[in-house]
DNA sequence: CGGATCGAC
DNA sequence: CTATGTCGATCCG
């Protein structure tokens, strides 16, 4: 890739020297990376800071250094029931790949400095940085040859570079640019979810159907060069047009790489622009696959703002953002929307281009052998023992080239009680609707509001006769809102987040068979229980396996099976306030009944069972009769489908799992996150909520209060992170290679992903793995003992202390910790932390993250 | 629970 | 001339 980058560049130098318009000239200007350090340490060494950094290091080393002792303890025994578990975990996610959506991550290049540059000819040619000399938000790509980059102080960027032009920021202007853009960006995806003033995500998908039929004429655009001839100004025209050539030039917009060109559509100039010497007249038809949708995009934004902007279009956002550093600046990538694709670009993806995965996670890592995302996938079980749960299923999804496939929408501050109004008629009709999907009826209707200070409140009401319609409970949440909107009067409410809940269902007396699903979740993870609570047995419910795929089950059902691993208990009863007892005792069974499962799944002999090929219910058979039906299976006609179900499959459960039951719209929120929400609601059983922002608009995220200061004050890096270059390598690892490289040999004896995922061979659908052998026979024994070993048969986990791990799960804790923060007010974090290396990268972690509310 | 830490920008 | 930011989320005792 850096090659390719190289040969962009030089293709723009000389274009440029063609036109005589070079505006970096200087191809060999600047330092080298060892001259950098060198400056940059001496104007550090001595300095308070300086000292706190070499502080922070000792106290990273010494984690590293307590988490290889924890290493060295773990015994090959544990090991692989960490692996038997941490492959359930892989299968699962495979499962719920989804490839369907288009995901873009535009990212404007050099942001700050670009609008700078493009505003005032005088610094065209110069290095130039925004920011102040103790901090520097944004510099050139001329400055950055100095080692010159964001979240440096100018002070020192001036050591590095004395001809560097530092420039006072102007938020207010590169808020007005970036509206700009956000207003393209809308007509491609009306929800598209703003990370900073230079970056978002955006999901085409729907775009690209629609586009499919578009005419021509829908996808023309004329080169204007009239913006900067207007204005009067030629010099700064041509300034422009330096900027520009790419898109001046149509042409030059294949230079995206060569692996995605889809043969369809390039874009294509109109033909008469061959023979016209004014071709910078004429205009471009884009065609209609992702990659054109995108090449337009950033035309367009280049045409408005005179500015560029680098993308990357993949299935997920974490490969989506990846991708946007790759052909930077103004460039693009793509990574193809198949399996494949997916695995070979993150075969030797170094962790740390991962968004999410900063500097201190990468040390850990590399001490223990992981630098590209294969190794960190080869290292899934021993990680799983020494990170915290969220840690290592985070590790865990990077290394599967796994992210979140749908964006939150935005929530800008709604003051208007109108809008209030609506937005909780809304609400309360996505309620409905779930609620209609399980079958429920609530009497307890809760309001949920988080103003612009993240304070909270909740306000409920009871009714004795049960609701479920929107209607319904709209009429409650109605006036409850009411009472809050007058309580403040004459001062509006200003908003954040707004949720509405609906709790205290019926039970089983008033609503048979509506209950159904919330019964057989209390009773499936232990028949003997069943009884015990206040729920009555039901023999149509089943037991639902960890393996089992069935489209068909409800998220009750999926949360029942996810119970089994993950001994949480997550739900707190202080936020269900308000429910009767009845609902707070079911609550508590399920709570034992969670706590039981694991221990109690080993003995179920005579389960139904769903079988992972074919997707039928299998009665209520045995162990071995369920094996001997999928091995059936795997031996028929079905085959074949077995290794194309992923995606198909996933999707019908990722549909089922996006039954929005909670669903928050305030701030930024992934699809994992919004899945946990969503178990996490579910598991309480007794109440469905939605919680929503207002539908983004163009500008809602610069219109959020909190993020006005952070915007303003924060630098918004825009180089590709070049670690090499940070100013803060100050000391280099104490413990490492060696080390690293005998533990990696202690792995257990197993093949892993890679190969696996990269060809047609048999690949075990329970643990994963690719299999040697391609005798179907031998496939499907190797299948049935996986079967029995590591999926049916739920492990005793006897665990080694994680290194991090004092939750139970990290679930949970993410959960609850939401909670608190919701209920109580969010908390200021009077850390100061030091900032922390330069580099740009990702955007919010994609880990869990997530913010929504509720419980 | 609150201070420390991490990561993003 | 000095001089290294602010936020949210999570970890961890």
């Amino acid at each position: 890739m850096d090659s390719t980058k190289e040969k962009n560049d030089s293709c723009k130098d000389d274009l440029l020297l063609r036109m005589g318009l070079n505006d970096n000239k200087a191809g060999m200007e600047g330092l080298d990376k060892e001259k950098i350090n060198k400056i940059i340490m001496e104007a550090t060494k001595g300095s308070r800071f300086y000292e706190n950094e070499l502080k922070k290091e000792k106290q990273v080393n010494q984690r590293i250094e307590t988490m290889m002792q924890q290493k060295a303890q773990i015994t090959s025994q544990q090991l692989r029931k960490a692996q038997l578990q941490v492959n359930k975990c892989a299968m699962e996610l495979e499962q719920s790949r989804d490839l369907n959506n288009t995901i873009v991550h535009i990212d404007m290049d050099a942001f700050y400095a670009a609008v700078e540059m493009r505003d005032n000819p005088e610094l065209k040619d110069k290095p130039i940085a925004v920011g102040s000399s103790s901090m520097l938000s944004t510099s050139n790509y001329r400055a950055r040859r100095f080692g010159v980059r964001a979240a440096m102080p100018g002070f020192i960027a001036k050591k590095l570079c004395p001809q560097l032009t530092i420039v006072p920021p102007n938020f207010d202007k590169y808020r007005a640019v970036s509206r700009e853009v956000k207003e393209i960006l809308a007509d491609y995806d009306p929800n598209f979810m703003a990370m900073s003033l230079d970056e978002a995500y955006l999901n085409i998908t729907t775009h690209l159907q629609e586009r499919r039929n578009w005419p021509e004429d829908k996808r023309k655009y004329f080169i204007k060069t009239g913006t900067s001839l207007e204005n009067g100004k030629p010099e700064k025209k041509l300034n422009k047009l330096s900027e520009n050539e790419r898109s001046i030039s149509p042409l030059l917009f294949e230079d995206s790489p060569p692996d995605l060109q889809p043969p369809e559509n390039t874009s294509q100039v109109n033909s008469e622009e061959q023979n016209n010497p004014q071709s910078i007249q004429n205009s471009v038809v884009f065609g209609t696959s992702a990659e054109e949708v995108v090449k337009e995009i950033r035309f367009r934004i280049e045409q408005k703002t005179t500015l560029t902007a680098s993308a990357g279009i993949a299935p997920n956002t974490m490969l989506a953002k990846v991708c946007s550093d790759k052909n930077k600046p103004n460039g693009q990538y793509q990574i193809l929307p198949n399996r494949q694709a997916v695995m070979d670009f993150i075969k030797d993806l170094p962790i740390r281009k991962v968004s999410g995965i900063g500097k201190v996670t990468e040390k850990m890592l590399k001490a223990l052998g992981i630098i590209t995302c294969t190794e960190l996938y080869q290292q899934r079980a021993l990680l799983s023992l020494l990170f915290s749960e969220t840690s290592w299923r985070y590790f865990l999804q990077i290394s599967m080239g796994l992210g979140s496939t749908h964006l939150t929408r935005t929530f800008s501050e709604i003051s208007k009680a109108e809008e209030q109004y609506s937005l909780c008629q809304e609400l309360c009709s996505e309620l409905a609707q779930d609620l209609q999907k399980e079958g429920l009826k609530g009497k307890t209707v809760t309001i949920k509001l988080k103003n612009v200070n993240f304070e909270v409140k909740t306000r409920a009401s009871t009714v004795s006769s049960a609701v479920s319609t929107a209607e319904e409970i709209f009429a409650l949440a109605k006036e409850l809102l009411r009472t809050e909107i007058d309580a403040d009067f004459p001062h509006p409410l200003r908003l954040r987040l707004m949720g509405v809940r609906l709790s205290s269902f019926l039970n089983e007396e008033d609503k048979k068979h509506q209950q159904r699903s919330i019964v057989g979740f209390l009773q499936a993870g232990d028949p003997t229980l069943s009884g015990t609570g206040c729920v009555e047995k039901n023999d149509k419910d089943q037991f639902l396996k960890p393996v089992e795929m069935s489209h068909k089950r409800s998220f009750f059902d999926k949360k029942r099976s996810e119970k089994k691993w993950s001994h949480q208990d997550t739900v707190k009863c202080e936020t269900v306030n308000g429910h009767d007892v009845q609902t707070s005792q079911s609550f508590q069974v399920l709570k034992k009944m969670s706590e039981n499962l694991e221990t109690s799944e080993n003995s179920d002999n005579n389960q139904i069972f769903t079988c992972p090929v074919c997707f039928r219910e299998q009665g209520s058979i045995s162990l071995e009769a369920f094996n001997k039906h999928v091995d059936a299976c795997l031996n028929g006609p079905s085959m074949s489908e077995m290794f194309s179900y992923s995606p198909a499959a996933s999707t019908k459960v990722n549909k089922k799992g996006n039954i929005h039951h909670s669903f928050s719209l305030c701030e930024k929120q992934d699809y994992e996150t919004h899945q946990k929400n969503t178990e996490i609601n579910s598991e309480d059983c007794v109440e469905l909520v939605e919680t929503i922002g207002n539908p983004s608009e163009v500008e809602s995220i610069d219109a959020l209060s909190n993020k006005h200061s952070k915007e303003e004050c924060s630098s918004l890096p825009s180089t590709s992170f070049n670690i090499e270059n940070c100013h803060q390598n100050f000391c280099s690892v104490a413990l490492e290679s060696e080390d690293a490289g005998s533990l990696r040999r202690q792995e257990p004896p197993q093949s892993y992903l890679y190969e696996e995922m990269t060809d047609q061979a048999l690949i075990c659908p329970v643990c994963n793995l690719k299999q040697k052998t391609s005798d179907l026979t031998q496939f499907n024994v190797h299948v049935d003992i996986c079967l029995n070993k590591g999926i049916i048969q739920e492990l005793k986990k006897d665990k080694v202390n994680p290194v991090n791990q004092p939750k139970e799960s990290t679930k949970s804790t993410g959960n609850s910790g939401r909670v608190q923060k919701a209920v109580t007010k969010t908390k200021r974090s009077g850390s100061m932390t030091k900032y922390s290396a330069s580099k740009k990268i990702k955007p919010n972690n994609p880990r869990h993250t997530l913010d929504i509310f509720f419980k």
